[in-house]
DNA sequence: TTCAATCCCTACCGTTTCACTCGGCTTTAT
DNA sequence: ATAAAGCCGAGTGAAACGGTAGGGATTGAA
């Protein structure tokens, strides 16, 4: 019942990219040294978050990624899709999913299907554009807090 | 983001001894065929319940498990705790727990905190209890339908 | 025109977890 | 005494995780 290191760094990224948006492409190395991740590996991700319609690219040189919509447009849910392949907590609580045989008679699902709808809920309503003010406020805090 | 299948067997388990409640111990081969479930690694996943206090065991000739308490007292989130180790969908969101030395900085942080209340509050506020009562009713529909 | 900075893609790899299985031991009602 | 039950540790094949490696294609700038 955890996330992946996908799911965080992934959302940490298009936050990143969000910070700069409106600024031209921001290159690969960039996000992950900002981030410190794998440069490598958040290529992978950024793929999936490509085929996913939230990210595109211009390539050669001075390239990079840039979001394809507005921070405000691009919900949690949708990355988090985009990059663990599914956020259902079990495999039968899908819309017309893999339900199985004995779903109308197993007694643990009406608890699972509760638990997924409140999920689903703060995941849709939560944005990137939220999450990168939320990120820039609390920078200029810590930023205000070292000078003083 | 899925619940392993420890979660579900165990759930469906404790609700079968508690459609038993106060009718003597439930040998493991009967929750096991009423549930359709491996006998040898149920008994695993009763071990785990048994260390966290949730069902005791009768030994010898007709023993079997039995609910430590009344399933109104048992919260689901309990039994998923017990079972799958813990319900955070990240780490650094535990109480104390390992709170990666960026989490003032992570941007993802805060959604993943408002997540987590958000899901303990359903597992809290569910009973085996509950589970049980809707499960039974479940039942007596089918049933009926059945015979109509 | 060449070169360096980019993104693009496939393959591999060590570790851990999952979902079991197996076999032997101890306890206890009859 | 025996058979039915729980107790326990170890093993196992498959998959996912969290990367790494290395080559290719594209493009702006010198």
């Amino acid at each position: 019942m955890k996330f992946s290191t996908k799911g965080t760094y992934g959302l940490r990224a298009v936050v990143e990219l969000a910070t700069r948006y409106g600024e031209g492409p921001v290159s690969l190395s960039a996000v992950a040294t900002e981030q410190g991740i794998s440069e490598a590996y958040l290529e992978q991700l950024m793929r999936s978050l490509k085929k996913a319609g939230i990210v595109r690219t211009a390539r050669g040189k001075s390239g990079g990624y840039l979001l394809t919509r507005e921070p405000v447009n691009i919900s949690v849910l949708e990355v988090l899709r985009a990059l663990e392949g599914s956020t259902d907590v079990v495999d039968c609580v899908g819309s017309g999913a893999n339900i199985c045989e004995n779903a109308c008679t197993c007694s643990a699902r009406p608890l699972f299907l509760k638990l997924q709808s409140r999920i689903n809920a703060v995941l849709e309503e939560t944005t990137i554009g939220e999450l990168t003010e939320d990120h820039i406020e609390q920078k200029k805090r810590i930023e205000h807090a070292r000078l003083s």
